[in-house]
This record gives C-alpha cells, structure tokens and sequence, in this order.
DNA sequence: CATGAATGAGGCTTCATTCAT
DNA sequence: TATGAATGAAGCCTCATTCAT
C-alpha cells in the first residue's frame, strides 16, 4: 500500500523508482536488497522513498502486486479463451508465461526471487502462501478435468499439480541454462530477451505438454 | 579451500563449527547470514574461523563440499549397484535423495539454498554451473539410454533432463507444501524428519518416475 | 509569537492543532516530540503549520503561552478573592491546581513536562526561568505574610518556597503513583480524570497545608 | 548487563566511555541522547560500544546500576550508624545525598533524569518503578516510627512518604535556582562543585527537616 | 595458534525544514 | 494561503574482516 504520495508524483518518476527497485529486488534477496542502492540509482533523496511507501516490506508488497498484475494480463487474455482441451489450454497458458518472462525480464525476475523467499521472518507466511497458493490451483483445475473422467483414474491429483507448478517456475532456470539467456544481464539492462524463435518455444511448450497429455491422460 | 590449520583441529570442534555454520546458511542468503552469528553459536572466537577459513565465501565453498559429498554417500550407494532398468535406479536414487533431506535438513537445506543463489556477483558463476552440472549429468544418463534404443524417438534430451532435475529439486518443497513438513524448523532444531512413511514416500517416487517411463519411453 | 497567518484560521482547526500538539509534547521531551506526527495527526499540511509557526520552538513556546493561561484562570479565580487566612488561600488554589491537572490532562502533561526541560540547549534559559518565576512569586507572598508577623521569625522564605513549589509540581507523580491515575492514558484519550471524589483531595490538601501553617506559621 | 569484552577493557577506557556516556545521559533525555555523539565524544568506534554493550537500554541500565551504587556509598556509611532519632538519621542521609550530587555532577544528573523518564517506552515500567520505590522505601521507614508512637495519630504516611521524596529529589533543583550553581556546566566539566559552605548546607538540611520534625512528630 | 577488541562502512528509518506549485 | 514533495543529516544497529596480544 504505497502512499497517497507515491500515486500523485510524475509517471516517470514512478516508473524510474519502479524499474531501479525492481532490479535490486530481482537481483537480490529481500534482505539483501538495499533500500540505500536503490533511491542512489533512482538519483532521488533517500527521505523520498519513505514519503512514497511506509518501509521497506511496504515497497516490496507494492512490486510484487505490480508484477502480479502484470503477469495476469499476459496470462487472462488466455483464460477466458475457449480452447479445445484442457492441454491445450494449459500450453497456451505456458507459453504466455515465457513471452511474459522474455518480455519483462525485471518483473519475471522479482516474481522469481518471491518463489525462493522462504527463509525472510519479515515477511512472513504471506510468502508461504504463494506457492501454495499456486499448487491449490492447479490442484482444483485438474480436479474438474479428473470429474470430467479425462484423467487417469490413479493419478494422485495433488502430485500432478506439483509436477506442473514446479516445472512452470523452473522455465526460468531452462532458458537460462540451456537456451543460454542471460537474464541478470537483461535484468540490468532491462531489455527484454529478443532472438529467441516462437519455434523454439512451441517446441519446447509442446514437449513438456505432450508428457502430461500421455500420462495424466486416460489412454 | 580451508587452511591446513582447521584440518588439525578436534573432530568435535570442527562438527560444532559444521553443525552451526550450515544452520546459518540453510536458513538464510549468503548475504544475509552472518558469521558473527555463527562464531556466536559456536563460542569460539571469532579470529579463529579466520584461521580457519579464508573468508566467508572460503567457508561456504567448503560447507558446499561437504553436503554434496554427504549427498554422495547416498547417491552413489545406488549408482554402482545393478538394477533391472534405467528407471528403477532412478526410482532408487529419487528415493535416496529423499532420504538424505530427511535425514540431514541441515545439509539438506543448504544445497537447497545453493539453487537460488544464482544473484550473488560476490559467489560468481561458481554456482551457476551448479544446476547446469546436474542438468549434464542427466542429459548424459538419457543419451546412454537414448543409444540403447530405450527412449522415444523424438524426446528432446535436454529438456527431459531439466524434467528429471527440476522435479528433483522441488522435492523439498512438495515435501513441505504437501505434506507439511517444517524444515526451517527441523534446522533450527537440527533434527531428522520423522513420521514419512516408506509406503508414502514410494507412492510419490513411484508416481513421478511413472511419469517418466510414460512420457519419455517408448511406447 | 505565532503568525498572523495562525490567528486567522478557523476556531476548530486551532482548536485541532492545539489538541494534538499539546498531546505530543505531553507525551515526549520536546527533542523527542515530532513535528511531523502531530500534522498527520491533525491530518493538516506540514507546510501550513509552518505558515502558522516559525518553526518547532515557537509553536512550543505558543503552547507554553496556552497552557499558563488555562491555569492562570483556574488560579486567578481565588487570587482575588478575600479568604480568612493565607493558608486559606493557598489550599485553594492548590485545589485549584489539582481541578486544573485532573480537568486538562493535555495542558496538564504540556506544564509538567517543562519543568523537567531544562537540559535543551535549543530551547535555552527561557525554560531554567519557568521554575524560578513560580519560586519567587510564591517568595514574594511569603514575604508579605512574614512582614505582617504571621511567619516564625527564624524561617528561611526561600526555603519555604521551593518546598511549597516543590511539593505542588510533585502532585501529579503523586496522583499517579499513589492515586493510581495514568495520566499518559488520559493524554493519549484526551481524557479528564474522573473518580477521584473531592473528599481525596480535600484531605491531601489539608494535610499539606496543614503542615505548612504548623511549620511555618507563628506558634 | 554490559558484555564481558566491556569487564576486560582498560580502566581507562572503561572511565572514558562511562564519563562521557554519562555527560550525554544527564543532559539529555533518554530518547534524545546520541549513542553516536557518544562515541565520537570517546574517538571510539561506533562498532567499539556495540561490543560492550547490547544496545542503547543496555548501556543506559548499566549507568543506573553504577550510579545508584555510587550514591549506595554515600548513603550506606549513614544507614548503619546510629542516630539519637528518627530525623537526625534522616538529616545524616539528606546530607549525604547533597554531598553526593555536588561531587558527583555526572552520576547526580544521570539519577536526576531517571525520575523525569515517564514516557519512555522503550523503556517500559523499570523506570516507572524507580520514584514508586523511593515512596514505599520512605512510607516503611515512616511506618516503624509510628508503630513506636513517635509520629502524629492522624498522620497519613503516605502523604508523608511522599513530601520526603519529592523534596528530597528536587534538592538539584533547589542548589541551581537559589544558591546559583549551575550543574549543567558542571556536567559538561565533569567538575565537582565548590564553594558551597557545610554551614550553608546544614542550615537547609535543618530547615527542611525541621519542618518534618514538627510537622509529622508527636507535638 | 587462539583470541576477541577495533573498525567504519553500510543497513533501515525518522527528522525538521524548505519551496515550488 | 495552503500544500506536500524533496531533502539529507542523523538516528540506532550489524557486518566482515583485521591484527596486536
């Protein structure tokens, strides 16, 4: 809940103080993002982003609505889309998850980090949830795709939604280690990943699909 | 690289040290966690680990030797014994990774943190081969699979093997978010997890390798 | 010496300005009370109260000016009046004095908290003369009294006043501590004291009084 | 409780940082006196004091603990002689403690602030306890002489605990309004006051007490 | 070899005040 | 006249590392 202050100050500055705290947020833990870094990159006093957010928790919150919402408008456009099946659904979802990553490598990077921040006392369970969160979800549409008898009758629904989650997080991980994309770089530049074929993707988007397909599909 | 001068130390006092410094880094960022804290733990003085080691980061390379090489202990008891198939000696070296989290969170929990320790330009890209290193040593194990005519024709190696490691690593928190185990609590206390079942732990295995057999064998 | 800018606004917002300023240098040192607090609690523009006052010191020499007002009307209503003794007096306009503490908890908590304001380098001797004043008024009406022979001969005025002074600045520890009165609580609520029957006070103060006539007073 | 690495430090040093962390707690609030002023007053590290002590409470706590022992002295070497009665004990002791504030100008002004402490509330209800104590010290005393019938019938103790205390505290006060002495200065100085003759000192001690004398003793 | 005191940079946050709008 | 965003110094505290003992 940033200030009354923060909404009232000129887009530009809102933007630069959110892309400079993005990459300190994207690049850093919580706790080891600095507050002091930021506002130096900014170029503005130090007073200042304590007139725009309460503290430093505060500021974080505020971004990772920011990246939420996001990441949201990349991924309803797909939602409310019929598609033929479940899966392919699912791959459209996918797929619009990487553009958002390719395109956004700083809010990609801040949602990133969230996932890995376990360990902060400061914030919280309200991070603990977030995976979770994640997990239930995917856990309840595959419940109506199982009462649907589309699934597998011993499919062990909660071990499915942790297949797909945890592999869906992990796609940063994969460009990065096998496509070769250097996302702290792009981070810091802030420019988004060019060069990358949607070939390439499709292939990999329906590869991993095609899995679940087979083995969480009725034969 | 610890300094000759901590090989000769007492067996006990260099457990102590293991014992405290892991908790440290398991429940916390490099940055974050602190040596004063650990030093703190452990009574001794603080001049000491200094003699011991040549910084902080000296400290957590050694420590990152020491869990991986427990981490092999249980792993290779798997590797040299013969099995009736590339995915039951998968199944058996799943199972005895679980076991290893369970039976050493502390070790446990700092191998996991080294996954998200890609941020720190202080720990450079020693540890961004990590993952990747896990990732070659799967894609490897496929293609000797691949050779013997085991798997799909069409399967892309490199992605089943991000597959296989990223569902690997997630482990832990399938283990916490699903089952509800506290490891950061197990750390703190450093105790073992008790109460998993066998039966639950091979119902899981035996799902995700299922999988596996599935999607990426031939048919 | 507030601005004209401040004699012109409404009643109410002087009125709210008073309440809430009063309040936060009841509760803290002046050092410790914070300018900004009081106009967010006021809900008002910092710059305005910057229109109204100079600067911190001012306002808080504008509410010193307040509040010795407020008491002067509770104690200038028995000044001028005739009473049978000057003991008489002086009980009641110590009960007057109390009337005013429990009545104005706010303008209360303000004076008391200048007497222990000695040590403000910024606020300087303006402050060290507060005491002293009240000394020698109470000096001055000693004198009197003992030119008209009603004092013992051997008594030391100025002794007799600091302890007169002393004793009656100390009656709001001793409600406190004694009474069992939370004075803080009542600032914070802007609360007057209620409970404490007239009865209580009637005794403490003749009590006190009584002593002085006894010790003080000609055999 | 300072740390032990405070106890091992030179005397030398230990006086330097007591000396000067006492100047800054008698002349300033609690809230508003400056660990960092401290230091820099020391040519310490600020790191240094933080070695010493947990934190600003504790340093604080510690300089009561010494200079209520401090003041212990002065007072002790009466407490356990004997006195004809119950008031000459009493003048003994409120010579003492006036001896002690005049060549103790740090460790007096240091107590001093301690009774104005109320709103702190970082330092909670320990302070609150401080002037309370004082009272039920004195209204014990009070009580053995009236039970052996040396004090007026109607008498109420606590009121009378009460005009010792207060009086008692306000001694400070009394020495810089009346006799001139300027404590603050001689803080600053961490010089002892002169020139203040025993007769002097006497001739107010035996006036006040005086004053309890025939005020609280059986006529 | 062990010790642990010293360091000072940096962490987050609050402050009184100014000044352009 | 009213506003409130901007400022940067100062607040307390923690840090990794060094070095004299």
């Amino acid at each position: 809940m940033p200030t009354i202050t923060f909404e009232k100050i000129s887009q530009e500055k809102k933007e630069l103080l959110l892309r400079h705290a993005l990459q300190e947020f994207a690049l850093n833990d919580y706790q080891s993002a600095s507050v002091s870094k930021i506002v130096k990159a900014c170029g503005i006093a130090k007073g200042s982003l304590y007139q725009y957010f309460e503290n430093k928790k505060d500021l974080y919150f505020y971004l990772k609505k920011v990246c939420e919402e996001k990441k949201s408008n990349y991924i309803f456009s797909v939602l409310n889309k019929p598609y033929d099946s479940f899966w392919d659904k699912y791959e459209a979802m996918y797929l619009e998850g990487i553009k958002f990553d390719l395109e956004n490598p700083l809010h990609s990077g801040f949602l990133y980090q969230i996932y890995q921040e376990k360990n902060n006392e400061d914030l919280g369970d309200l991070l603990k949830a977030h995976k979770q969160k994640s997990l239930e979800i995917f856990e309840q549409l595959l419940v109506g795709e199982y009462q649907k008898g589309r699934l597998k009758k011993d499919l062990d629904l909660k071990i499915a939604a942790f297949m797909i989650v945890q592999l869906s997080i992990g796609i940063v991980d994969y460009l990065e280690l096998v496509c070769g994309i250097d996302f702290r770089s792009n981070i810091k530049n802030n420019q988004p990943v060019f060069g990358l074929s949607d070939k390439e993707l499709l292939h990999f988007v329906r590869h991993m699909s095609g899995f679940f397909r087979k083995s969480f599909g009725k034969s």
